[in-house]
RNA sequence: GCGCCUGUGGUGAAAUUGGUAGACACGCCAGACUUAGGAUCUGGUGCUUCGCGGCGUGUAGGUUCGAGUCCUAUCAGGCGCACCA
């Protein structure tokens, strides 16, 4: 009997769904294990060889857990909202909701030919009010809460008001925008409105009036991450900073437990680091200055506290609210040129022209420590959004104060012994610090600097701040706020009306608020969001439901918000909805939070390392101080799928012609490399009729071969349509069956490793998989296993790849594994192994990987139920003992032959008979060793 | 500029964590069985040499009895952050 990999899979899919396999529930006999995939999002070109890797990945590691008898939870879902489906409906009128679920359809059927475990009755869409009820839940909790700092933790904006209203902002200390300060009469004495308007500067989903990255092109705000290099990372579009009252979410409030966090958990140190980056922590000190003949002051950030004694001057960002203040009248006009001319700077050439631009202020700022007045400067060099956008600014040690000095010919003072500043400032920091004022020359402020390390220096000065009321020590991250607003229509609406101009939650008991229809996907004319065209979009408090916009009165009903969410809202929290899916009183129950408690193994994309993946432990945490989250980090163990590349191949065409040439002499014309689909190029050859039939400009193509071949070239590319190198999981698993797709894609190499698909080598594992076969039966349809005693070589071999293949998956060292399954397989064939019990064993090792032939073999094998109800063996380390151990003998380290010896020979015994044995003698030539080195069952290394 | 990662045959890659390279697979070569083979099986395959041998993990040093693995420098490629003060 062949292999008949359709028929076996066909009939196992079949079974799993009938008998739901692979259904879980919650299990207090069991441990849970939480495998997950990041859900994808159901794009109209469905899956390619790359988007599985991944799933299959875990679906081994999620497979191999059950068998040792874990209660595994291994869902999947589609993160549903996103802007290619509206950009396709703006296109073709088509509702967003038609396209996304013949996509999702589409997804599913590729999935399912896979074989996946995943439980599909967890299965959850962002974009179904079911879920996003609880998305907009969320949201409202966080307009419901501020950031405690003392505390650490989210705390309901009750507190805050009940603070106010006894103790005004006295002893806050509060996540906030803006550092307010009023006593609780002014609270008190404040109209609703001033009061709500107060308490937007302090809840953690706050509407706020920001510089956001505004992409003309898509007619909408971007967060930090969707902006690449200046252009939106979805289609490219130029970005222009604009201001813009947005929802914002108070991501800042958690950098600091962001960044601890990552101590905590299993990432890769490469991932860690990224997230280090950008949540961008510095320590520092926030220092006054005051402005001359003026009693204005402002405070700038430095890192580099030890280097006051070197400012020679300050700038300011344009933006900053500081710049008309400090503006005098004689450089006005030249001020509000610059700003005019830095306004209309997209932010990508400020990114690519560096130059060195600026204008002085006319003002002078009194350094605190030296009473010297130095010039205050505006340049765009300077941010507005980072630290105060204010900076002091030392020529000498900082690259850019170093650049600016010498462009506006300002003084630059070196303050580290030895360092040259005649070429380029001197920016480490390290050396000693020198030209600091010493006692008793005039001014003298009490601290000299002289003869310390940086480090210490640093240190010194801070001190002496605090000590003299000049600034405090301060922390600043560069992690921003997440912009929460888009301009578009396929997102989550906010369940918030206005009252007022002031923002309002609906009543949390009347969600979901459903998405409307519109009439159109764009903008209004009015320059509206798209949920500006809905014409049922309206709020009554009274009814508590949706009304149409004629009946707005600002009194009962009012106009509901029509910015959307963006795509981070519905992925932050996805993994929490799939402990309980279809919860319709919370998030989810407390049951299975403390059951499922969080994900114990993530799979996923790099390229989340700053979006989602912040944004989801961001949530998480916000939920964790709510209590709906028992674990303060979501993912523990992460790991990063490598991405899967395209290889391209290319066909020759000689110039003005309709004849190819083959790759090997190509050299010799003149012509032109095309891409040619790859499905109808096998090992690089190309299939000339399929070629012709290709394409009807091919129809008559003709051929110049080399030994009666085509031979194609090719190169590493995306995988993409245009570039006719996309293979499909489907025609894989036509053609070589599943388990087969699954076992070579972990066989390409490690998991985390991006490499180009190539499906040259799966040959080589479809052999292992029909060898494997033969074990079960012979070329003439016998069924071989027997319940013949296993020999002692069987169970050795056995055992041997029980060993190796738990440590691998435990490693996710897919690609070895299977290497050893090949060498036990060969040896299983050269030992004519017949038993069943070896082949029982063999059947459960394979099962995570090829599960279809795994269930078909442990059928025929009789064993009981599903293979994936069986034990995972445990290696028995006495079948691989050895008796005699081959020791390598070694001469100052140089290999020379080899001897056995028994396995419980001790270091004496061998010693001597290496010493005296014939061979030896030959090496040691009369000489005396000076030292024998035995490695324990290795090597015995002589050293002459 | 700062930070992180990776360099091993024709190719994808292994290497028990410092133990004497290249497992396994693809490809290629030879042979067997075949009307045939993009089927199956057997053997070979790092480079160099007819052979003994010599050389080999980007390059150059170092530590060690012993280095792909550790240290220093350097080159190349990839990723992240980037006027963040």
């Amino acid at each position: 009997m062949e292999y008949n990999f359709r028929e076996i899979e066909k009939k196992w899919q079949q079974r799993w769904v009938e008998q739901k396999t692979y259904k879980v529930a919650e299990d207090d006999a069991k441990k849970k294990f939480y495998v997950l995939n990041m859900f994808p999002y159901p794009s109209g070109a469905g899956l390619h060889v790359g988007h599985p890797l991944g799933y299959i990945a875990s679906d081994i590691y999620a497979r191999y857990k059950r068998l040792q008898g874990f209660n595994v939870l291994n869902p999947m879902g589609y993160d549903a909202y996103g802007l290619p489906a509206e950009q396709y409906a703006i296109q073709t009128g088509q509702h967003p909701a038609v396209t996304t679920e013949a996509n999702i359809n589409r997804y599913r059927e590729q999935l399912d030919k896979i074989g996946f475990c995943f439980d599909w009755d967890r299965e959850v869409r962002t974009c179904e009010p079911g879920y996003y009820h609880w998305t907009q839940w969320a949201f409202q909790q966080m307009f419901e809460h501020f950031y405690c700092n003392t505390c650490q933790k989210a705390q309901p904006i009750s507190k805050l008001v009940e603070h106010f209203a006894q103790k005004g902002t006295e002893g806050l200390d509060v996540a906030q925008s803006e550092e307010l300060t009023f006593t609780a009469e002014e609270w008190n004495a404040k109209s609703e409105k001033e009061q709500q308007e107060i308490l937007m500067n302090y809840r953690i989903a706050y509407l706020g009036e920001t510089m956001v990255n505004w992409c003309p092109a898509l007619g909408t705000v971007l967060a930090n991450d969707e902006v690449v290099d200046g252009v939106s990372e979805r289609g490219g579009h130029p970005v222009v900073q604009k201001k813009m009252r947005q929802w914002c979410l108070r991501v800042s409030a958690y950098a600091q437990r962001l960044l601890d966090g990552l101590d905590k958990i299993d990432w890769t140190e490469s991932l860690k680091e990224t997230q280090k980056n950008w949540i961008g922590r510095s320590e520092g000190a926030e220092i006054q200055f005051k402005v001359k003949d003026s009693d204005m002051e402002f405070t700038i950030f430095t890192t580099r506290a030890d280097t006051m004694f070197g400012v020679t001057f300050m700038v300011l960002a344009p933006e900053s609210e500081l710049v008309p203040q400090l503006t005098t009248p004689e450089q006005k006009a030249e001020v509000e040129a610059y700003l005019d001319r830095t306004k209309k700077r997209t932010e990508r050439e400020r990114i690519s022209d560096r130059k060195v631009t600026g204008v002085f202020s006319g003002s002078y700022a009194i350094n605190p420590f030296t009473g010297d007045a130095v010039p205050i400067w505006i340049s765009d060099y300077v941010l507005a959004g980072y630290g105060t956008g204010a900076i002091m600014a030392v020529p000498a040690h900082d690259s850019r104060d170093y650049a600016f000095a010498k462009h506006f010919n300002l003084p630059i003072i070196p303050l580290v012994e030895g360092c040259d500043v005649s070429e380029e400032s001197f920016d480490a920091k390290e050396g000693i610090v020198t030209n600091s004022p010493k006692e008793g020359v005039t001014p003298y402020c009490g601290l000299s600097l002289n003869g310390l390390t940086i480090k210490e220096a640093i240190a010194a000065t801070k001190k002496y701040v605090k000590e003299h009321g000049l600034g405090r020590v301060k922390v600043n991250f560069r992690l921003r706020d997440a912009i929460f607003s888009r301009q578009r229509y396929w997102g989550e609406p906010f369940p918030v009306y206005y009252k007022d101009g002031m923002p309002y939650m609906i009543d949390s008991s009347k969600l979901p608020l459903e998405l409307p229809e519109v009439s159109k996907f764009l903008p209004t004319e009015t320059g509206e969001p798209p949920l500006g065209n809905a014409t049922k979009w309206a709020w009554d408090v009274q009814k508590g439901e949706v009304v149409d916009n004629t009946l707005i009165d600002n009194v009962n009903v009012f106009p509901l918000e029509l910015n959307t969410m963006p795509g981070f809202a519905g992925s932050s929290a996805y993994y929490l909805r799939y402990m309980d899916p279809n919860n319709t009183e919370a998030l989810l129950s407390e049951k299975a939070a403390n059951y499922w408690q969080n994900v114990d193994l993530y799979v996923g994309g790099t390229e989340h390392a700053t979006g989602h993946l912040i944004y989801s432990r961001f949530w998480n945490k916000f939920l964790f101080d709510l209590g709906t989250s028992v674990k303060d980090e979501p993912f523990q163990k992460l790991v990063n799928q490598g991405m899967i590349q395209g290889r391209s191949n290319f066909v020759y065409r000689i110039k003005d012609t309709n004849t190819f040439v083959s790759l090997g002499l190509k050299d010799q014309y003149d012509v032109t490399p095309l891409h040619v689909d790859v499905n109808i190029v096998s090992a690089d050859v190309l299939d000339v009729e399929a070629f012709k039939a290709w394409r009807p400009e091919y129809n008559n193509a003709e051929f110049i071969l080399e030994d009666g071949k085509y031979v194609c070239g090719w190169a590493v590319e995306k995988m993409s349509k245009s570039m006719f190198n996309v293979v499909n999981p489907d025609m894989i698993v036509e053609k070589y069956g599943a388990d087969t797709l699954r076992m070579y894609e972990m066989f390409l190499g490690p998991v985390e490793q991006s490499k180009p698909w190539d499906t040259n080598g799966i040959d080589g594992v479809h052999r292992f998989l029909k060898k494997l076969w033969s074990l079960f039966y012979s070329r003439t349809d016998e069924f071989l296993p027997t319940d013949a005693e296993p020999t002692k070589e069987e169970l050795k071999a056995i055992h041997k790849l029980i060993k190796k293949v738990t440590g691998d998956i435990e490693t996710f060292s897919y690609n070895t594994s299977i290497s050893a399954f090949m060498i036990c397989v060969n040896e299983l064939i050269q030992l004519k192994c017949r038993s069943t019990e070896v082949l029982r064993l063999l059947t459960v090792l394979i099962a995570p990987f090829a599960p279809h032939l795994a269930e078909e073999l442990w059928e025929m094998l009789k064993g009981e139920g599903s293979v994936c109800d069986a034990q995972w063996p445990v290696c028995n380390e006495s079948y691989l003992a050895e008796d005699t151990i081959k020791y390598t003998i070694s001469f100052n380290g140089k290999a020379r032959f080899t001897l056995d010896f028994p396995a419980d020979a001790d270091n004496a015994t061998i010693e001597a008979a290496v010493m005296t044995n014939e061979q030896s003698q030959k090496w040691i030539d009369g000489k005396t060793p000076k030292k024998v080195i035995i490695v324990p069952k290795k090597i015995v290394n002589i050293v002459l």
